[in-house]
DNA sequence: AGCTAACTGCTTGTGAGATACACAGAAGTC
DNA sequence: GACTTCTGTGTATCTCACAAGCAGTTAGCT
């Protein structure tokens, strides 16, 4: 058994009873949340042990009492722009729990947009990360499926989603506009590039498939390839079932 | 119209005639390659300006000639990593033509598992990211759906095989395994924290999901994902038909 | 009550990395 | 042959993440 690295047993709350010395000055939590707030409104490249020091009161080594690495911060990050899921599935069927996953998650996402832009370089092990996967399984828990299939079948829903959140954002379809992103410049640039003799197919999709930067495009968009995933689960239990 | 960055202008072969000053002494391309061979040996984190600077022979500050920032650095990385697509269709059908557009894929990124954890910040419009791109949508060609559609479904299975090939190499099922990442100890990590009251599902699936860190996992997930993102575009076709 | 071990946050320091700027020589143009 | 434009270079700055040791604090033991 290896032993959890801090920022874990802080966060689940498994830290040892009777400890001496004097106690912390802030939380983890605290510290992830002030560093959120620094991302959400001077982006991902803002976040620094120092800024997040700055704003907790701290000087930047003391942060490391709480977080090993900078890559543990940012995954207290995402633990608290997601916070925990609030769900209630009622009585619908598995399909529509699903989408309701997946529509909340996506709408955390969207709340704090470099959630997308940032890559755990290890799988999330933080509460409400884990809740979100509970959240997931469970969504799925009265189909015909193996736990292996609903794994990979909720992870394919999630990564599909995530990648939309990204896209769209990045477009600036959705979501606070980021500055240091050219946005609009990606469709000019393309047209520019895409010789329609070498590029047939993709010069039709072009100017057809991303031109109509409408508001809800982001909205269509997503239940189209939502629809395309849940269908391909719709299959994959029809022939287990 | 705005102008073209540089490297792409390189990449594509795009630069003025007639110019005057002393030839360039590499070509971004020869630049990517030995970036692309340096993260292959050392990893990613190996590549800096510098150590690439060194590798073609330059001082650092001549690299900023072919490429503006580290960022598009990257961006000739992927184009040289994935090289050109190389596919016969033949006459296949649409279902089999994308599985084999997926799987090349597949293996490029595989050959380089670097090209994975890097994610650009800017869509991809070098030739070769450009050339599969085309790839795919022509594997799609011949099914009655609009070009948006062929677009949405294209990127669904290209993001979901990018998600695939990380999870298996971080997990060290496929690939040279990565000396710095700790890859096993996650299983045991995660059974220590789930709680099999407060996430039964999650409590499940672990151990049977993630267990049988078998060889040919990996390619049995990679068909049993591909199936359900294929089933889905089935489904598709078959309302649009 | 006094002692001690374990813990807190702080101070100072280091090494790496990306990138700005001004320059000397090369290769075209007139 | 002079002018211009482009090449690669040397030097310097600025920001980070992170290392190591320190002084104050507190819970439990004697």
């Amino acid at each position: 058994m290896s032993t959890l690295p801090r920022y874990l047993q802080l966060l689940w709350g498994l830290e040892p009873t009777g400890r001496r010395g004097p106690k912390p000055g802030r939380s983890v939590a605290e510290i992830g949340a002030a560093a959120v707030a620094i991302a959400d409104r001077a982006g991902l490249s803002a976040v620094s042990m120092k800024s997040v020091a700055e704003a907790v009161g701290f000087t930047p080594m003391s942060l490391y009492r709480y977080v090993d690495s900078k890559d543990e911060l940012q995954a207290v990050m995402l633990d608290v722009a997601y916070g925990p899921p609030d769900l209630d599935y009622g009585n619908r069927d598995w399909r529509s729990r699903i989408s309701l996953w997946a529509t909340e998650i996506a709408e955390r996402r969207l709340a704090h947009p470099w959630t997308v832009e940032l890559t755990p370089s290890t799988p999330p092990l933080t509460p409400n990360a884990i809740a979100w996967m509970e959240a997931g399984l469970e969504a799925l828990a009265d189909t015909p499926l193996t736990s292996q299939q609903r794994l990979s079948a909720m992870l394919a829903v999630d990564v599909w989603g995530q990648n939309h959140v990204r896209q769209s954002t990045r477009m600036g379809l959705v979501g606070p506009v980021d500055p240091e992103s050219p946005q609009g410049s990606y469709l000019e640039l393309i047209t520019e590039l895409i010789d329609p003799d070498r590029f047939p197919h993709l010069a039709k999709a072009g100017p057809e498939g991303l031109g109509d930067d409408d508001e809800d495009f982001y909205v269509e968009e997503f239940e189209r390839g939502l629809g395309l995933l849940l269908d391909g689960i719709e299959a994959l239990i029809a022939r287990a079932g």
